[in-house]
DNA sequence: CGCAGATTTGAATGCAATCAACACTGGTGG
DNA sequence: CCACCAGTGTTGATTGCATTCAAATCTGCG
């Protein structure tokens, strides 16, 4: 899988030429990152609400999301994330962490020191706007979020959520055709969406009987990308990705 | 009244020192930027969406949100801004608007070019790290909101949104008491929280039967600061200002 | 095989939307 | 000055989407 090939460096570095033009000496400042590689297992917190990390996280392989849980136990999750992203980026900025960063999947992980990046940015200013922006995107995200918790209904919702994922995937070749492996169970779309399981659960097949989406067990199909989209009134644009497939 | 007597420059300088250490330079950079003053009537887009600005918008005085509108007409509003704030930073960063920012009342604006705000950033890093940590500070904002739409009942989630206004202008000096003017309507309170108004005007009358508000009008009072906390599980920490009071 | 977690299905409940009036408010023009 | 009017707020009745509870599959794995 090609997926694996890739080092930690160059995850990060295809992440970031997903969403800005990156210079060559960008790049090889970015190259010499220390990057400290660990494996989590699954559901576990990598960082968790009320820490005060001083490194951030770049996921390798494998799914993580940030999350918080409310004290009656029920969680809302805030954002996914794949390989090449780093999910708490803010803690650049933001001592303590205000919500938790746990694994959805068993993960391979590496920890960047802020101080590595701090002086990366110092060195390499351009750098310093390319992880600004990649901030920018996760909060256009969660706007988009805020959209359909607010006022779509859940079928448009999850349709809006799958064609998110499917253009994000490839945006950093994690998929090639219209399959997205989604790595989430019913429950977790659920605790994104607002949504109970059992609802996930019937929001999919209809879906499906629309024939809006296709496929079993865990993976998705869009059959048709043009009608989904039209169907969730999915706009790429907040996605901010420098080149859009299709 | 004490908000009409600071000047753009000191508004703008205010909001930042709520959120971060200012230094004497930085302070002076920022007091010299340009900044072209507009007054704005009421619910008017002050940048739409597919814009591609080239300067930001300060408000001065007012109210303004950031929204959506779907197809259908229906609305979703992801922000509140009030005045120190700069609702449109993340534009330096993404080129393109993928949501509208409009007026709530009539305002007083300040647009600052892009340009001289990049020029500042290179001159005064900090002042690039206290910007950044801005719209880091908004993005947790969305991600509380995210928590409200998907897992709140409607009167804890009103009732959040009450403290966290409150808190804000606390800490721009916009109140100095319990007592918050809210110059919003129930039918955009709705579209902040993805209700209907008719729900909103009975969540709120809930609240004020449970003694956990007070007021009428567009005037909110809290009585008993702690007994709307602990409901409505607020905690500030995602707002990330610098003092908090109480 | 047996088990735990995940998915699926059914039935009942409840929260919030919608629809429809009506009351209140502030501003405008006759 | 007052009548009118549009926008906002309030109340009641009905509908519907999604939750909850409960139980029955299904799946992968030790």
């Amino acid at each position: 899988m090609l997926s694996n090939t890739l080092s930690p460096h160059e995850r990060l570095i295809l992440k970031l030429e997903s969403i800005a033009d990156v210079t060559q000496s960008e790049r090889e400042a970015v190259a010499r990152l220390p990057i400290a590689v660990r494996e989590v297992p699954q559901d576990t917190d990598l960082v968790p609400e009320g820490d005060t990390p001083s490194a951030c996280c770049l996921v390798i392989e494998g799914y993580a999301c940030r999350y918080k849980v409310l004290r009656d136990g029920r969680r809302q999750i805030m954002a996914f994330h794949m390989a090449g992203d780093v999910p708490d980026l803010q803690s650049l900025h933001l001592k303590v962490m205000d919500h938790s960063l746990g694994s959805l999947t068993p993960m391979v992980v590496g920890f960047i020191p802020h101080e590595a990046l701090h002086e990366v940015i110092r060195s390499e200013p351009g750098l310093g706007s390319i992880f600004w922006r990649d901030t920018l995107i996760d909060a256009a995200i969660f706007r988009e979020w805020l959209v359909g918790l607010g006022r779509r209904t859940a079928q448009q919702q999850l349709a809006h959520l799958i064609c998110e994922l499917l253009v994000k995937m490839r945006a950093v070749g994690l998929t090639q055709d219209e399959t997205l492996v989604l790595p989430f169970t019913q429950q977790e779309l659920g605790d994104a969406q607002g949504l109970s399981a059992v609802h996930v659960n019937r929001v999919l097949q209809d879906l499906k009987n629309e024939g809006l989406i296709g496929g079993a067990r865990n993976t998705i199909t869009v059959p048709d990308w043009a009608k989904l989209k039209a169907f969730s009134e999915f706009d790429p644009t907040y996605l901010h990705v420098r080149r859009l497939a299709a």
